[in-house]
DNA sequence: CCTAATTCCCTGTGATATAATAGGAATATC
DNA sequence: GATATTCCTATTATATCACAGGGAATTAGG
């Protein structure tokens, strides 16, 4: 299973963001009551996001969250990747890429990086703002 | 990370299995040493081939693997079906696909089942035969 | 029949990752 | 100064991974 909780709660929030964009910052909270899910959890997902650039926080009584980006300009490539860690199904485990004595291994690499640009094109021209729209194709 | 050593392992074991291809029967041990990979690992892996109906058993001195079918037969999605679950990178965690009022996270849905139909799509068409002579694309 | 080589099966184990929880410090608003 | 919020650092519980061990069942060859 490649996508984690983290990520699917990553992707919700940044959806339930861009839901309400315009409105101010939404706080973890109201996220966490709409969605039904862990307050605490969320903390340390959306913090991932906040370090990867893609929401923008704002400490003390009113604060929250908002996109830093219109919806329309970040792309769910950008979500996993800030909090899967990377789309990397897999790496040459010797060589780190390169050729290596480990032949049978690395006869397996050209699918692997074949099929790793394919999954990061498709889900690089997805949207946050295609997503609710149910723009997806 | 999608792919695990199981699923590595698996590819490791069918594209030594397909270099040997009708050379007999090849033990585990053969593989093993030629793989440095331990037996007793490779022994929980081989036998999801067998039960998957990608590899022949026979028991006994002078038994060991054979693939069931030509490797040219033999694509890599079935190899990863059977070693590491399914290729179902995930599903509406409340109703199943189905629709349910939990609904930013059932936006995501289509996207998620495309890219599966598009993963399956590329590894269904890589043999094994293809991953020996390079063939990948 | 006997021995050796092999698959098969069941169980255990340490390491790591995942999913979540807990407590409190820092910050901003009113 | 009270309150609501983010931020930071732990801790725990559970699951999965990557093996290891012991032995039963099966087969080939002498």
């Amino acid at each position: 299973m490649m996508i984690s909780t983290k990520g699917r709660y990553a992707l919700l929030v940044m959806i339930d963001l861009a839901q309400h964009e315009n409105q101010g910052n939404i706080s973890l909270k109201a996220i966490s009551e709409r969605q039904s899910v862990s307050m605490k959890y969320l903390e340390s997902i959306v913090s991932l996001l906040r370090e990867g650039g893609l929401v923008i926080s704002t400490r003390g009584k009113e604060g929250g969250y908002q996109l830093s980006r219109p919806a329309k300009d970040i792309h769910v490539n950008e979500i996993i990747r800030v909090t899967e860690g990377s789309l990397a199904l897999m790496a040459c485990p010797d060589c780190g890429g390169n050729s290596c004595d480990r032949a049978p291994m690395c006869l397996t690499l050209p699918m692997w990086q074949e099929l790793e640009g394919l999954i990061d094109g498709y889900l690089s021209r997805v949207s946050i703002h295609d997503l609710i729209t149910g723009n997806v194709r």
